[in-house]
DNA sequence: CGCAAAATTGAATAGTCTCAAATGTAGTGG
DNA sequence: CCACTACATTTGAGACTATTCAATTTTGCG
């Protein structure tokens, strides 16, 4: 049986474009492929040989200056697709951040199978379009906010892709999620350092905005005050 | 005849993926487009209605806060695509910074057109993937670096870009180039204020690592100290 | 329980910003 | 052609934010 039937991302990843067939072709160019926490898929710089479909994990896209100042330029997560197809170079290290699972395909492969099903290389499109677009918004948190807007606008962010509704207290929503960054990793999403963030996560703990049961798990007491601290746009 | 055929990007844009009848259909839904530098195409939160491809001139693609905070986000050249197909809302306003030429479509057209010449979807896959690549280099500009690096960052791409060599002298390349920004717009590049980018370039003309003839015209003299100011990855 | 790593807290510093003023530039009409 | 205006840029001084460096506390794990 072709494993992709009872794939997690099947209906998500750019494969939900394909009809059984061409799935079981696609099937034969792929490996499944199992990470470790802190284990890195490509590196940046690299030659780009690679590229994949994540099932499960979540990865952190990353670039760096020599000087090993270090900024988190991307988040990847299940159904996402990561590597550099189309060209040369990765232009960034692609590291697991928990344990994950992969589908990958050598570049060459990939990028033979993709012209005979351009309903795929759409769905590769409309990702990578989707992908631009937050990347730019993001580049307005780096240029502009400041450091207590910036760790306002992640933490909604960061409950908006992670948070489950808590209704424990059958109140209205309250949302609650496990961080898969430590301190540091934030500080490198936000281009701030680790002191900074964790003083203004304190800060916001302290005014009553959002709870830290521990170091890994945020609880938004207080999401329209979070929202006008992030100075979000009303979109 | 098919105004494609002399068109100055024929040979850039997505459409260099069609043949001559395919062009001939696409000139039928699109329309050309002038522009005068200051003028906006589209705005921030919009519906997306429009897309184009660039034939002259250079745009800004900015979003802001409410209180007038300003990042630019990305700029266009001619040969480049801008607007959001298969997404309904513009996620950035894109501005003429000069008087400018576009090949226009409605939104519904192109999405109609793009379903049967995949080849042109493969053109602006690249296109995408590229400018994905792009802004997340600056990312790390944004987020990691400092003003100094900021500006010889800036100034090296902007000669990369921009620069002709000037060999007036005979001697090895000086790349000289014009400025398509104000000191405010190159500001809101960098995520800097005007002040800032202007004391750093003052402070790069007196070091003699580059010349400022006047306020739009830059030449560099020393590109080996500007690149080692710039942090750049030695690629 | 004890250790190493991660996170927090504190104090001092540096870098960038803010606000204000001065200078330079391009364009206009006399 | 020049004076005048409006605007962009530069320069300066001081304030403030975020960083750096150092010390302490907390956490997770063997």
């Amino acid at each position: 049986m072709n494993p992709c039937e009872t794939c997690a991302v099947r209906n998500q990843a750019i494969c939900s474009a394909l009809n059984p067939d061409e799935l079981g072709v696609l099937n034969r160019i792929g490996r499944s492929l199992s990470m470790q926490k802190g284990q890195s898929l490509m590196w940046e710089g690299d030659q780009s040989l690679t590229v994949a479909n994540i099932i499960s994990g979540v990865f952190k896209l990353t670039s760096s200056l020599d000087d090993g100042r270090e900024q988190i330029i991307g988040i990847a997560y299940p159904s996402d697709f990561v590597g550099r197809p189309f060209g040369n170079t990765n232009e960034y290290t692609v590291t697991a951040l928990t344990d994950a699972k992969l589908c990958a395909f050598a570049r060459a492969d990939f990028e033979k199978f993709t012209p005979q099903h351009p309903q795929m290389e759409h769905k590769l499109l409309e990702k990578t379009l989707d992908e631009l677009d937050r990347a730019r918004r993001w580049m307005l948190l780096l240029g502009r906010k400041t450091a207590p807007e910036k760790v306002a606008s992640f933490l909604l962010e960061m409950s908006q892709k992670l948070g489950g509704n808590d209704c424990s207290t059958g109140d209205t929503a309250l949302a609650a999620f496990e961080l898969p960054f430590g301190r540091q990793q934030v500080a490198d999403i936000l281009g701030l350092t680790i002191e900074t963030v964790s003083r203004q996560m304190t800060q916001m703990k302290k005014a009553g905005l959002i709870d830290l049961p521990d170091r890994r798990h945020v609880r938004i007491l207080q999401p329209e005050q979070l929202e006008e601290m992030s100075m979000a746009q009303p979109v």
